[in-house]
DNA sequence: TTGTAAGCGTTATCAG
DNA sequence: CTGATAACGCTTACAA
């Protein structure tokens, strides 16, 4: 196998010019006569000339190179945002390098040692344990390498975010659930995650802003939010609950596939989505919009996410940039067939 | 920023000790005194060394990383895959480059262009364009460096291929319809793919061992089989055929996305599934399970041929094989609740 | 406009 | 057991 490809050198000899020349019709930063680099382009034509990306890495330090971190890139949520990261640096030259986490805040870490030791030019980390970020673990991290957290938060670690206004969506979507009338919702989240945070502590202030009773017990928690248990684990929660709480009307789900589980839940105990049940998503995966009835949930356009996280790392590598931002991606409810008015 | 990393001279000089010595506590490949080492790993400890892996590519021309080549990583099929391999090439060390090639050709080539410039240990393609395989392109590829072909075949060009049993699956699917009365079956399909053409084919062959008419308006084609919005074709598709052609009791669909399209139409239409009609999907996709009715559908398991191919390329890469294989992976009919009996 | 030589961070070869 | 030194493929002063 491996009939080794042509270098620089074989270009030179061939050319009959010397390495330097080579490089330079090849980098075009330095005159050559138009003859010459006649020749050695033919050359390179001839022998396929590619130059070997790993000793201009060695040289520059630079690799046009960025490291992807997702918890689990098989679900759908990060791989649209991958897919927006991957769409937005290709554009810029640059190719990802991938690693799944499994959410593990070790394999996080060793992860991106691994990334750092292959000279990526930039890190972007999608959905990171917050244990890392709270510990300052990332913080020091972004002062050694263009680093991006999609997804994740906290207040007085000094980093660049880029996130969804979990905020606001999750506030727009109790608020419709209360001009529909609904005044008992559960709230359905995963075990660990910023952005279950968040939605919760909004649960909270709303149901006090609104003079609801906030009930513990409204408050479901499936132990893993991302993997493809999520969706039986949240059907077995919420049938639980409808099974004895019965003065609920509504549930408010921190993702779709949350959602659909409550969705399954309730057709099986032969509750009607949404006539005798609300149910509220979040994050408009494709699912939600083919599920029946179709899921009322708040946008996050990941792929959006991804793009401008993509954008914005490689602004930060070539140095157009440099203070920590945190950006916030707006969220927009979408009012489909899954919540309806109470009836009294 | 970029506080530079220590380097194995640095190492070298704190230690007291020649470049040499440590690198060969590095790698433990020379006998070393106790002592020096001891010196030579507190070093290493105090300056956080880690390797240049880029140096150590340019070097032994192996970089423990694999390049995937996927149509659209946002697409639960592919990410499945790529899941799968991820997991399986980690356990032996290796980091994988990602690249979506939007199921383009030329995007195909450019991609493939870029990782071998990266020097990549190995190539593993999902579902590439059957033009390339045709042409030659991938054969003569696999002579420079190992290379494997996720779904995607062609008899009589010499590659590595790991595929699910395609025809098997469909075959055991049209079967199961036959059985259950379907006398009358749409073929619902993507434009362009290997898998496509191999499950068609074996529709024609069914129709003719059973006897039944072959009607090419019986035929349909989305024109994106993996994009987002296979669903709203196929769903336009099947509205019309179901409209027109009252006689149709069933479909085959050659993924999940086209099967819960065909489901929306029958929805639409008023058309209850699987009283009126029946509706088969391919690959067990998650979506498949989470729909009303349960799609029947037939299992690829995606996430056993990444990690089937992942050891694979290993091996490959590692010389403990060498010939060309073709590895079969066997589908399974999953029954669920989309098939219903025929009425008369 | 072109070429020589040093150097990027490693490992491998060859002496000691 | 240890250390110079060349080499991997390329870029970039510095010279010519």
């Amino acid at each position: 196998m491996e009939q080794k490809r042509a270098t620089i050198g074989d270009v030179a000899k061939r050319a009959g010019v010397s390495i330097t020349t080579v490089s330079r019709v090849l980098n075009k930063n330095y005159p050559v006569k138009e003859a010459t680099r006649q020749k050695v382009e033919e050359a390179i034509e001839i022998l396929d000339f590619k130059p070997n990306l790993l000793a201009r890495g060695l040289i520059h330090n630079r690799t046009q190179t960025i490291g992807i971190l997702t918890p689990s890139i098989e679900n759908l949520f990060f791989s649209e945002v991958v897919k927006g990261i991957d769409s937005a640096i290709k554009a810029n030259g640059y190719t990802a390098f991938l690693g799944n986490t499994e959410g593990d805040s070790d394999q996080e870490k060793l992860m991106i040692d691994n990334m750092k030791n292959r000279s990526v030019d930039g890190i972007i980390a999608i959905n990171p344990r917050t244990n890392n970020i709270k510990s300052g673990y990332y913080e020091a991290l972004s002062k050694q390498i263009p680093l991006i957290i999609i997804n994740g938060y906290n207040r007085g670690i000094h980093c660049n975010y880029v996130l969804n206004d979990g905020e606001v969506g999750a506030l727009e979507a109790f608020r419709y659930l209360y001009e529909c009338g609904h005044r008992e919702i559960a709230f359905l989240r995963g075990q660990v995650s910023y952005s279950y945070d968040v939605k919760e502590d909004m649960y909270k202030q709303f149901c006090k802003d609104y003079h609801l009773t906030y009930r513990h017990e409204n408050i479901l928690v499936v132990e893993d939010g991302n993997g493809l248990e999520t969706v039986e684990q949240s059907k077995a929660l919420v049938e639980q609950i409808l099974r004895k709480q019965s003065g609920l009307t509504s549930l408010f789900a921190c993702n779709d596939w949350m959602a659909v589980g409550a969705l399954n839940a309730a057709k099986s105990l032969g509750i009607t989505v949404p006539d005798d049940f609300s149910i509220i998503g979040f994050d408009n995966t494709i699912i939600s919009q083919i599920t029946e009835p179709r899921l009322t949930t708040v946008d996050q356009s990941m792929s959006r996410l991804g793009q401008i996280s993509g954008k914005r790392i490689c602004e930060l590598i070539e140095g157009k940039s440099s203070e920590n931002k945190k950006i916030v991606i707006e969220t927009k409810l979408l009012k489909r067939e899954s919540v309806g008015q109470v009836n009294r």
